[in-house]
DNA sequence: CCTATTTCTAAACAATCGCTAAGAAATTGA
DNA sequence: TCAATTTCTTAGCGATTGTTTAGAAATAGG
């Protein structure tokens, strides 16, 4: 009965998230929007309510290909302390395509809005965040031969946690072989 | 001969910074600014030129704020290891004053512009960066007993700077407890 | 005093912000 | 083909952005 829609929610929604993953949320203006994702306002208004209805889609797209590019293979692998070491390096890979340095889309939300953000975004945002922190956990088990007791091993989540957003900041500026050493030093003591 | 000015340039340039700090550059408009530095806008133009003069002049005002509060103490400082550990810690404190969380203005701008920031304020945000780097260079060679060569110690700089920026994000919706956890892990292998 | 110089106030500039209204174009069932 | 429904195009809404202008108020030297 209707006429016929002439673009793909994900096609789109992956589009605004690579805007909003460069720019920042709100560094990035409807009208960019409406030129990068194909598709005029009003689609877009119809397709997500407003602009943090869409954000938050793009959120999501994010969250699924980060999960699936990096948090999946995490939580596939066995050798524990190496596959910290690949997600990390890849974590770059992933935060920097072809030239462009743009960091984590979580950290720099993080960052842009600290801790006035939506509260549905930050929900959505912490998911991941619960997401990485149980598979480090797993890992960090895999890793050491002797038990640890939970604090340790919480101890040793959060230290590698804090120490990917220094990775996503410093990603954006210095060099690559420096932010390799990082993550050489970082995993020495585990 | 002519009139006098109502304000004084350091007190203004101290709210701008304020501003500027918590909300990010371009989430802070020339109207809020005029609210809080409680002079109009036109004597923000005749005393800064621009908005972007008045960002460097911040950029300034929070650099010598910062180097006076932390990185004065550091380089005064005799006890190597334990100086960085109060560097850290006294970071975090600096990040968050009564009870709002604001990170460190120097991460967050790196977060906000990315590779495009203003080339001066990129100039501005490096000579912090090295003159830290210089102080800590320093502290860890007083920190370790045996001679280091200076590859190794340029590692260790590059993994307490990195891990500094780590803190700045972190430090935004983190426990504070989990950010001492992760400096105490962070200088263990120091 | 008067006049030159500077800073103030107040208003407005064009551009852009997120968002929406009005109607044409397209698709389907009847 | 006709009518119903949805998506499209186009234009514009009021608010806010960074910035500037016109003129009043204040301070000094002559």
């Amino acid at each position: 009965m209707p006429r016929k829609k002439e673009y793909q929610k994900d096609e789109v929604t992956e589009k605004a998230m690579q805007l909003f993953w460069k720019n920042g949320i709100s560094n990035t203006s409807m009208r960019l929007l409406e030129k990068q994702m194909g598709i005029n306002q009003f689609s877009i208004y119809a397709c997500f309510g407003d602009k943090k209805g869409l954000a938050l889609e793009a959120m999501r797209c994010y969250k699924d290909k980060i999960t699936q590019s990096l948090l999946e293979p995490l939580r596939q692998s066995t050798d524990g302390k190496e596959a910290i070491k690949k997600y990390c390096v890849d974590f770059l890979g992933f935060s920097s395509s072809n030239g462009i340095h743009k960091g984590c889309f979580l950290t720099n939300t993080i960052d842009e809005y600290g801790a006035e953000v939506d509260e549905l975004l930050k929900q959505e945002m912490l998911e991941y965040v619960d997401n990485l922190k149980e598979v480090l956990t797993e890992k960090i088990h895999q890793a050491t031969s002797h038990t640890l007791d939970n604090t340790t091993v919480a101890h040793y989540v959060n230290y590698i946690f804090i120490s990917l957003q220094g990775l996503s900041v410093s990603s954006q500026f210095m060099k690559k072989q420096e932010l390799i050493n990082f993550i050489d030093m970082m995993l020495q003591k585990i």
